[in-house]
RNA sequence: GCCCUCGUAGCUCAGCUGGAUAGAGCAACGGACUUCUAAUCCGUAGGUCGCAGGUUCGAGUCCUGCCGGGGGCGCCA
């Protein structure tokens, strides 16, 4: 079953193809590129429904203008589509502007309602195996609101992959092992003997709070990697009920100890594939790996001079761990103060054997609250940060993910502490959700036999003689764009292009409800129609709050 | 110093990989509630898309150089 929109795109494309069949191809052979057209909805009102550059990318290969181009276009395209196509235009340097049926309309709202929760679902055209790892911070203190928006990043960009087609497994690696780790012991065995935290140690309340909790951390035998272990046990509990109060749910907690563990560990495994591949030295005592032959700016220690392994070499090892899982792609969405990183990352990655494209580090900017009209600084070991639950607390788990998602990935964030607590309405999730309650709330006036009679009695919706208003023809092809939005979200890893969709869409139903009667509407054929327009829009509100993370509430 | 990244309305941000007269929300101002939910709607105002060049039929979008914010440049993690 194809979508109505890429109906029209697949005509459009039949009928570029029978003018590039019957014209004079100048490319010739080598440049037979496929020719691209954009089908999208103009930007202003009068020019149809759908418009296309098509006849503009044609004109060079044909040798015509552009304008006679799109009369022959338009003349092909409505042999092709017949009376679903009611008219086209000319317009400005060679656009050609499609006007639809009302039945498209109604096909479309039938195809939605058809679909249901599978409506704009699996259009991945190669579904692969993806291992999305995100958040991934150390289990040295609580969860923080930098966390929160790689967390709902990556919650939300593997629902959407989900959706459109791949398989995707959440994963949580986690350093327990190490000096970090060490100092972390360290700093609760001082607390828990009264004392200041060492030099370069963690100094928050929290580290208080686990020397109170864990026995025998002050004991004069405690170990620090005994006691940080625990410590570790702790916190990454808190990590985890925090995610899930945010809704954010991992198939797998990855350990970097065990990469430590075993005779060969993985570790030592890392290194021998990588030496067998010529990319390993021994310089100064260390042991070393060849990155600069994949770009990176400078080689890179794999064992220190001590023999102990580098944070770097357990990376290693991750990503050959997560392969030998049978993960194709891996996506890696990082803070931008560990983008320095990446370079060595993807090196090393190919140092393993592999195509560089299927390891795919995403540079997240990082999130800022203003608080004052000053920066908060955050730092978990000066123990000056907001957590994650805190913001929670001031403005609900809905308007922070909404929030988190608002703007692309790769911008700076800024939290205005002030605003989230005081007018948390701003957050224009309210408004979105309020769409849903609407209807909602309609429904459930009507009666869920009405609103059934409704949705099956599809062949009487309207009738001929009733032409759609122009706000329903607007919903409508709202609600079709949504597999070409999937598909942009899930292919350009930008779930924020969800929360743009789900305000849009609000925003077209609103008008609708402004517009048009829908209970007690005349005649009942045409009140039937619009309840089955209203079951669409809230089923597909319901879907895309649901793959932003975001509750779909009956009543505010 | 070198590298990465961002710069769009007063504020927070979109802008569908080059298309038509750059759009929302909030804030401001003026209106609208015996109504299918006013957490709403209608209207007004608000812009040199950081600056300057370049590429072409056409640039917020691509290239170069500046300016500004943020980040990164350890045998740390």
């Amino acid at each position: 079953m194809t979508d109505p929109v890429s109906q029209i795109r697949e005509a459009l494309l039949a009928a570029a193809a029978a003018l590039r069949g019957s014209g004079p191809d100048e490319a010739g052979a080598a440049g037979h590129a496929v020719v691209a057209p954009n089908l999208e909805r103009p930007k202003r009102a009068g020019q149809g429904d759908y418009a296309t550059n098509a006849a503009m990318l044609l004109a060079p290969k044909l040798g015509k203008p552009p304008r006679e181009i799109a009369e022959l276009l338009g003349a092909e395209l409505a042999r092709v589509l017949g009376e679903t196509l009611v008219s086209y235009e000319i317009a400005g340097p060679g656009f050609l502007n499609l006007t639809l049926s009302d039945e498209w309309h109604k096909d479309a709202i039938r195809y939605v309602l058809d679909s249901g929760e599978q409506f704009a679902s699996g259009g991945a055209e190669h579904p692969e195996r993806i291992n999305l790892e995100f958040v991934s911070a150390n289990p040295t203190g609580p969860t923080v609101v930098a966390n929160g928006r790689a967390a709902a990043y990556g919650d939300a960009l593997a629902k959407i992959l989900i959706h459109h087609g791949h398989s995707v497994s959440r994963e949580y690696y986690f350093n327990d092992a190490g000096s970090q780790i060490d100092r972390l012991g360290e700093s609760v065995i001082a607390r828990a003997r009264g004392q200041e935290v060492p030099e370069g140690g963690y100094q928050g309340d929290y580290i208080v709070d686990l020397a109170n909790e864990i026995p025998g951390a002050g004991d004069s035998n405690a170990q620090a990697s005994v006691i940080a272990a625990q410590a570790i046990t702790i916190l990454l509990q808190q990590v985890r009920a925090t995610l899930e109060r945010y809704r954010v749910f991992y198939d797998t907690f990855f350990s970097e100890r065990t990469l430590h563990q075993g005779s060969p560990s993985a570790l030592d495994r890392a290194i021998e594939s990588v030496r067998a591949g010529g990319h390993v030295y021994e310089h100064d005592g260390a042991t070393w790996l060849r990155t600069t032959t994949f770009g990176d700016d400078k080689d890179r220690v794999l064992l220190r001079s001590d023999g102990a392994p580098t944070y770097f070499l357990a990376d290693l090892a991750y990503m050959a761990d997560k392969q030998a899982r049978g993960f194709e792609r891996q996506l890696l969405p990082v803070g931008a103060d560990h983008h320095g990183y990446v370079a060595r990352l993807k090196a090393a990655f190919q140092a393993l054997g592999n195509d560089p494209e299927l390891l795919e580090p995403v540079i997240m900017q990082l999130v800022h609250l203003v608080e004052g009209g000053e920066r908060a600084k955050m730092s978990k070991r000066r123990g000056e940060f907001v957590t994650l639950d805190e913001l929670l607390d001031e403005i609900g788990v809905d308007a922070t993910r909404y929030f988190m998602l608002q703007s692309s990935h790769d911008r700076t964030l800024d939290i205005n502490l002030e605003v989230a607590r005081k007018q948390s309405n701003e957050n224009p999730v309210y408004y979105v959700q309020y769409a849903h309650a609407r209807i909602a709330s309609m429904l459930k006036r009507l009666g869920p036999e009405r609103v059934a009679e409704a949705v099956a009695s599809a062949a009487d919706w309207s009738s001929p003689a009733d032409a759609l208003h122009p706000s329903e023809r607007e919903l409508v092809k709202k609600l079709a764009s949504l597999p070409v939005e999937i598909a942009e979200a899930a292919e350009r890893r930008a779930p924020h292009r969800m929360t743009s969709y789900a305000l849009e869409l609000a925003q077209e139903f609103t008008a609708f409800y402004r517009d048009c009667k829908v209970v007690g509407a005349e005649p009942e054929s045409v009140e039937s129609w619009r309840i089955a327009v209203c079951v669409a829009t809230q089923q597909t509100l319901a879907l895309v709050l649901e793959l932003l993370g975001v509750s779909a509430p009956d009543s505010m």
